[in-house]
RNA sequence: GCCGAAGUGGCGGAAUGGCAGACGCAUGCGACUCAAAAUCGCACGGGGAAACCCGUGUGGGUUCAACUCCCACCUUCGGCACCA
């Protein structure tokens, strides 16, 4: 019998060795196919997670199956460095940020190292080096020159726990809460840098080129927002234009009044004297109001009329102006055209303040449309009426329900009397870059009072952040504060100026740091053209969801705008010359693919079962003595019996048996038995239940893969997150059953040491064996290529029963037993890599298993000579026959039609139909 | 309200329209052991002695055949939402 499994001594000595060998450099090879994979790269919180695992180690060993089928696989790792926890730790505990960042990343790269990957640490990239940040600023002047970037004064929304103002894709939720920490955002009034991720719309909604879920698709499309309608120019009496967006021109001839958001530039100007003191009173308390109560669900619209009048351009019409604020400034021209009749918004607002209703379209069917008796607005189809030239003009909407034919013909007419055009609009808000913090690139512009606005000067970067800066969260960014940055002089005059103190979105790094990993230490440019010629695009891409409206399209805008700086020009080139047909297509979408892991949840628990002894005070029961039991033993003196449900302090919550919900004080002088601890145990030790939920440490739910590492090794580790749960799914931890994994590795290793069983070798079992390692063959390369990770290893497992049992039997011979632990070792090479190494060199083969070429897959082999044919009548299963699997239809059916099942069950009638399907060697008999 | 995804044993989960529950966990019984653990063997959706019946959220439908396709509904989760 050979030595034991013992992973912790095999694992270490393995990954040295690779290591020392550089056995997974990536070298660009144009005589060889590439492969771009890349997953998520971490922040450098601190620890290894048990996600970070189960987002890398899976896409991990799908990199190695394809680097085992020949391609050329580059997979690199690396740290999204710059982000605020960084500088919650310099406030909270006086840590500064970048001594907390590389720690952590150094702790975070030692136990990546354990995991067994085939990162190449050669192309790590760290977004807070200045050999990176000096190219995203770089980038950022980029985009500046190109008219890409820009500043501008608005209300933006600003995270008042973060301390920073935040990109519009930064809030989430009904209570529109900073994506980071869920306090809800407030407004404020601040100049802030932007990039036009507006002027991409279109490009970012289309998906054509880009194998991405549809999930991520629909959500970037939503997020985008296209509408197609027209822009409309109505006049004010004195003259000025109102330009409105509608995606309803059709309905142009029922517009009896306008409506202006209150921060829009015109009111000021239209708001006669008389009404002057209402209007401005409103705007200013739409201004105090915050975002939720402006648009909480079922506010009822307020407004007021500004004296004003408009003039509708489809039939001369003097029509009210009002200001409400349920138009928003930051949708459209932030002016918009009523038509109670046919908007619900619209509708409530005319009952409102008594404003009049027109129908304009009329549906048919039932009776016509009564201003005075409608309770709600008709936003359907019909006929339109009251409507000039165009009344009686069908207004329904085409098969597809997109287009209205009314719009089109109402546009056509519109561009032509020169009132307006067709339009798109969408709701796409530009990207907000600026942050008030210090740990994040600095924004590369300097501020002259005599040149205005300049950027620094490319030679001049990187823009070096100071490490002798104060951190108080005062919502200014902390390098306002330091004189030594902020002082500088302006590049273009010379004279004194002063530098943009905010930083740049953290998202802003992690938007080009495939491009980084080519050539982490290129300072030519953000990347090596050679580099970048062969690797680009990413081929396949890795990660959660929750980044599918914020990184996700970041990443595609900012690959799309470097496309159209101009500044890679020469990457096409270059790639060209590789004779790439794709040479050209090198920038248009950055991940050509995009498959996205679950999440893995806390392990769900039961809280202890208590007994409590004390005085009730009220409801709640003041504590003298508690004791955890036996759910089983209930004491009958006990005041409450029941499990814990939460621990809040010096409370738990029980649930007593009966259901009712008990609240158990305890204060000093309550005592506590909780036999795993014994004597001193306090109200901490007593386990409360946990339901399914993200980890978190006060949750004290979370799983340490270190841990787990030194307990089963990381093969072990690696194989249970691949097995025991749908990728795409995630879901809540299960201690318990990563001993089925514990237990497979263990028989591998059991199996391949024993020597060949080698007994009375017989043929057939011998062509089952290879069948079974042929069909494994199969079951594994289908699941690598499709993400089934779990099905893959599934299918590994059996092999090892099959195996198990060759070995009771002892019926094959020396050359097929070596065959087939030689394959099995190759198929389980992506998925365990250090077992497998060790098991290769044992086997006698030579280093590297992780060199060797994929096993290739033999259908004849995987064929089966023997079937069982399954016999149906109406559908049910009556029978079962093994036959050959290369059996005739005809004698298929003539064994079917004899045997006894369907003698029992035909009862002598003669069937109607029969139907044999040849390969799943079914019949079914119809009577 | 709009858009989308998902509902299968005690649990994680399998099933190109063709034998529902692969593989694993847990559980039960047995073997080994002085004993326990580990290990090995057997059982393991429900009912039934068996034949067989029922069973993939619910109700319909298409089909020789439906977890799978279609329609309606329920539940859960996710995104968007005064977006003109």
């Amino acid at each position: 019998m050979a030595d034991k499994y013992v992973p912790q001594e095999i694992e270490p000595r393995w990954a040295e060795r690779w290591e020392n060998d550089q056995l997974y450099r990536s070298v660009a090879d144009p005589n060889r196919p590439k492969f771009y994979a890349m997953t998520m790269l971490p922040y450098p919180s601190g620890d290894l997670h048990i996600g970070h695992w189960y987002a890398m180690t899976p896409s991990d060993a799908r990199a190695r199956w394809l680097r085992m089928r020949g391609y050329n696989v580059l997979f690199p790792m690396g740290f999204d460095a710059f982000g605020l926890p960084a500088e919650n730790a310099a406030i909270q505990r006086n840590i500064h940020p970048k001594i907390w960042t590389y720690k952590n990343i150094n702790n975070m790269r030692r136990q990546m190292r354990t995991m067994g990957t085939i990162f190449d640490w050669k192309r790590e990239a760290v977004s807070s080096d200045p050999e990176y940040y000096r190219w995203t600023q770089w980038f950022f002047l980029q985009l500046y020159k190109h008219g890409l970037a820009y500043r501008q004064h608005a209300a933006v929304d600003f995270c008042p726990n973060c301390n920073t103002t935040l990109a519009r894709e930064q809030v989430w939720g009904d209570d529109r809460h900073c994506e980071r920490c869920g306090t809800p955002v407030i407004k404020k009034e601040l100049e802030q840098w932007f990039f036009s991720t507006t002027k991409y719309a279109e490009e970012l909604m289309n998906h054509d080129t880009i194998n991405w879920p549809e999930r991520v698709k629909l959500m970037q499309a939503n997020w985008v927002g296209r509408s197609e309608g027209a822009h409309v120019t109505f006049r004010t009496e004195q003259g000025d234009a109102i330009t409105v967006f509608t995606t309803r021109p059709d309905t142009l001839w029922g517009a009896t009044f306008m409506v202006l958001a209150p921060e829009h530039p015109l009111v000021e100007k239209i708001t006669t004297d008389q009404c002057r003191a209402d209007v401005e009173a409103y705007i200013s308390a739409a201004a105090r109001k915050s975002e939720i109560d402006r648009t909480a669900e079922g506010r009822e619209k307020t407004g007021v009329f500004t004296g004003g009048y408009a003039i509708n351009p489809v039939n001369q019409e003097r029509i009210p102006i009002w200001v409400a604020d349920y138009v928003l400034i930051s949708y459209g021209s932030g002016a918009i055209m009523a038509v109670p009749a046919h908007d619900q918004r619209d509708f409530e607002f005319a009952r409102k303040y008594d404003l009049p209703i027109r129908i304009v379209i009329q549906p048919d069917g039932a009776s016509d449309l009564d201003p005075a008796k409608m309770t709600e607005s008709w936003p359907g189809e019909g006929i339109m009426v009251n409507s000039g030239q165009f009344t009686g003009t069908p207004a329904y909407y085409a098969a597809d329900g997109k287009k209205n034919e009314a719009v089109g013909i109402v546009t056509a007419w519109l561009e032509k009397q020169g009132i307006g055009q067709g339009a798109v609009n969408y709701r796409l808000r530009d990207w907000l870059i600026s942050r008030q913090r210090y740990w994040g690139a600095p924004i590369p512009m300097i501020y002259c009072d005599r040149c205005g606005v300049v950027p620094v000067n490319e030679k001049d970067l990187p823009i070096l952040l100071p490490d002798d800066v104060d951190f108080k969260p005062t919502g200014e960014s902390p390098l306002k504060h330091h004189e030594g940055f902020l002082n500088t002089s302006c590049p273009q005059c010379g004279g004194p100026a002063k530098r943009e103190t905010d930083t740049m979105d953290t998202f802003m790094c992690s938007s080009w740091y495939q491009y980084r990993y080519l050539s982490p230490n290129y300072d030519g440019g953000p990347f090596d053209p050679e580099e970048g010629a062969y690797w680009l695009p990413v081929d396949q891409y890795t990660g959660g969801i929750e980044h599918a409206t914020m990184h996700l399209m970041y990443t595609r805008f900012f690959t799309k705008a470097m496309r159209d700086s101009g500044s890679f020009a020469n990457v096409a080139a270059i790639a060209q010359g590789m004779g790439r047909a794709d040479a050209n297509h090198l920038f248009d979408e950055p991940m050509l693919a995009l498959y996205n892991q679950g999440m893995i949840l806390g392990e769900p628990r039961d809280g202890d079962i208590i007994a409590a002894y004390g005085k009730f005070d009220g409801q709640k029961l003041i504590a003298q003595h508690i004791r955890v039991i036996a759910a089983t033993a209930a004491p009958a003196d006990a005041a409450v019996v029941g499990e814990v449900m939460g621990r809040k302090e010096l409370t738990l919550d029980v649930i007593t048996s009966d259901g009712r919900s008990v609240v158990v004080e305890t204060d000093e002088k309550t005592t506590f038995d909780v036999p795993r601890v014994g004597s001193g145990a306090a109200v901490e030790n007593i386990i409360y239940h946990l339901d399914v939920e993200k980890m978190s440490k006060s949750k004290g739910n979370v799983v340490a893969p270190d841990e787990l590492v030194a307990e089963y090794g990381a093969d072990t580790v690696r194989a249970y997150l691949m097995f025991a749960f749908e990728w795409s799914q995630g879901g809540p931890w299960d201690s318990k059953s990563i001993q089925g994994t514990v237990r497979w590795l263990y028989d591998i290793w059991e199996i391949v040491n024993t020597a060949a069983p080698v007994g009375n070798p017989d043929p057939k079992a011998e062509r089952n064996l290879r069948r079974k390692v042929q069909q494994t063959v199969k079951k594994v390369s289908d699941g690598l290529e499709t993400f089934g990770f779990n099905t893959a290893v599934a299918s590994l497992m059996a092999l090892r029963n099959a195996l198990k049992s060759t070995i009771q039997a002892k019926n094959v011979s020396r050359a097929v037993w070596n065959e087939s632990i030689e394959t099995l070792l190759l198929l389980m090479a992506p998925f365990t890599p250090f077992i497998t190494e060790e098991l290769w060199g044992r086997t006698g083969h030579r280093y590297s298993i992780h060199n060797q070429s994929w096993p290739t897959y033999n259908a004849e082999i995987a064929a089966e000579e023997e079937i069982t044919l399954v016999v149906q009548v109406n559908g049910k299963v009556r029978e079962r026959i093994m036959v050959a699997a290369d059996i005739s239809e005809d004698e298929a059916i003539r064994l079917a039609l004899e045997s006894e099942g369907v003698l029992r069950h035909l009862n002598g009638v003669t069937p109607k139909k029969v139907i044999y399907i040849t390969a799943r060697g079914m019949v079914n008999i119809v009577v």
